[in-house]
RNA sequence: CGGGGAAUGGCGCAGCUUGGUAGCGCGCCUGCUUUGGGAGCAGGAGGCCGGGAGUUCGAAUCUCCCUUCCCCGACCA
């Protein structure tokens, strides 16, 4: 039965498009209060997957997980000029608690430098406690003025690392370290999105750091999502805190320390970057339900054959739904599990049991194929790894044909209104960036010709990624 | 904080100009018929019309005050 369209189309109002998604998709709603976000079953259920995946690969980097207090003293927050003054628009503060006025206001933590800061100068003593390598899963609070659900939220869930080395060298390394083994290889290989790392500029930079590196994405209308960051924030935070350890000859050193994060945004990320019109596309690897097997008709055996096949997939070490509720049309049910992006549909009718096939619907290709019942897991198993590589061609095809190579700030203006463009950093002068900014145009990283990080704010040859960002 | 909108069942909206029993679509509940791409029909439930004060015989509707939300701008790891 033809209808209206189930989401706004992506080419007729983007952002509405994005609402639609987060609504229809079961993801979010929208909390009581301006800019939060309450984060539904199926929503979580995504952040859950990510959660484990970059868990596993902080792990993997050395990296222990702790817990440091919501409420942070105002007066951590000062301790570091930079550090406040980014922070200070952004700030919840806790005035009035237990029915009195607080001696020293609380501020809720908008991330962890400080209060963590002031616990490793207890903990670190010698260069023996180096490096000290620390990770929390935590909530954090900033009073945005535009909020947008899961992009830019008052309240959001993140992971929040933090590490002391003993040199600058050594915490550099790590800090590239996590950039590129936690955070892009998560993001290319598990949500197939070819992010561009690179270094911010001095005026991009976090608030206290001494250098910010970057994992940026395309999203599907052109526009650029920061869905990542590592830091180096040089003795800065070690000084502010006192974080010293004596050193192999006997000397009292300051630490070097990093800080490093990632956060609910990618789930807007995930939405922007492989959403179509049809609903949300999930990468297999990520996807907390991979396969449903959907019993088409209320019919007994059909669903004992669906409960055996869902089983059967299961034991395979697929992440499998059983969708027996046949008291809703095949066609609702069909469009809510597109429209929640899981990659492979098995639809299951008396049709198929008789001919010991069953319908896959591959929401990649879109295509509906009858299968052998016989070797599903295999079959399946095969559709989900081709899933995944098409979403990462397809993101890449569409980031590289939207990025121009420009020489001139007008140029890359012009671009940056469909996509991103090159410019060589040397040739912005000055105040490129400020002329850039009257577009609504930011410079989203540097990069060096060959990919790779430069090393400083003006590297030669470095190349200016430049775009409209979320 | 500047400029513009809007507050009416769960969601989206109409009604207001010209005061007179609060409506529509979707969703929800029940029943029957359905079920291979958003099912159909019938019957139901659900509202102090954002809050307060006024005008009036009578206010969702007119007047004043307040609150909140949305959009554009400024702001933004």
């Amino acid at each position: 039965m033809a209808k209206a369209p189930v989401l706004t189309p992506q080419s007729e109002d983007f952002p509405r498009w994005y609402q639609d998604i987060v609504a229809k998709a079961e993801l979010a709603d929208n909390g009581p209060v301006r800019g939060t976000m309450v984060i539904r079953p199926y929503g979580y259920s995504i952040w859950e997957q990510m959660q484990a995946e970059v868990d596993r690969r902080i792990k993997r980097a050395g990296a222990k997980n702790a817990y440091f207090p919501l409420f942070i003293p105002e007066s951590y927050l000062k301790r570091e000029a930079e550090h406040v003054e980014g922070f200070s628009p952004e700030l919840a503060v806790v005035t009035v608690a237990g029915g009195k006025e607080l001696e020293e206001p609380v501020v809720v933590r908008p991330t962890s430098e400080t209060v963590i800061g002031e616990f490793m100068a207890k903990w670190v003593q010698s260069y023996r406690d180096l490096p000290l390598l620390l990770n929390q899963w935590a909530n954090v609070v900033r009073w945005e003025l535009r909020p947008r659900v899961f992009l830019r939220t008052s309240e959001f869930l993140w992971q929040e690392g933090h590490t002391a080395h003993v040199s600058e060298d050594d915490g550099r390394q790590y800090a590239e370290r996590i950039l590129h083994d936690v955070y892009e290889s998560f993001m290319r290989d598990v949500l197939a999105m070819p992010v561009v790392v690179g270094r911010k500029t001095a005026k991009e930079r976090f608030a206290g750091a001494t250098n910010t590196m970057t994992c940026e994405a395309m999203m599907g209308d052109g526009k650029a999502l920061q869905m990542g960051t590592s830091h180096e924030l040089g003795q800065n935070f070690a000084k502010a805190f006192d974080i010293q350890y004596l050193d192999n000859e006997g000397t009292q050193q300051h630490a070097w320390t990093t800080s490093w994060g990632v956060s609910t945004r990618m789930v807007g990320g995930l939405i922007m970057c492989h959403g179509d019109d049809n609903g949300l596309r999930i990468p297999p690897a990520l996807a907390p339900v991979q396969v449903v097997v959907l019993a088409v008709r209320d019919d007994d055996a059909v669903i004992e054959r669906c409960r055996t096949l869902a089983g059967e997939l299961a034991d395979a070490g697929v992440r499998v739904e059983l969708d027996v509720r046949v008291e809703t049309s095949m066609g609702r049910r069909a469009t809510d599990w597109e429209l929640k992006g899981v990659p492979v549909r098995l639809e299951l009718g008396p049709r198929d049991l008789t001919e010991g096939v069953v319908t896959l619907a591959n929401r990649f290709t879109g295509a509906k194929d009858a299968v052998a019942l016989n070797g599903i897991a295999a079959t399946v198993t095969a559709a989900l790894d081709a899933g995944q590589a098409q979403l990462l061609a397809e993101a890449t095809d569409r980031r590289n044909s939207r990025t121009v190579d420009v020489s001139s700030i007008a140029e890359a203006a012009e671009a940056a209104a469909t996509g991103w463009a090159r410019i060589p950093w040397a040739s912005m002068g000055t105040d490129g960036e400020t002329e850039l900014a009257k577009s609504s145009v930011t410079v989203r990283c540097l990069v060096m010709p060959d990919g790779s990080l430069p090393a400083s704010d003006n590297a030669d040859g470095a190349i200016a990624i430049v775009a409209r960002s979320y």
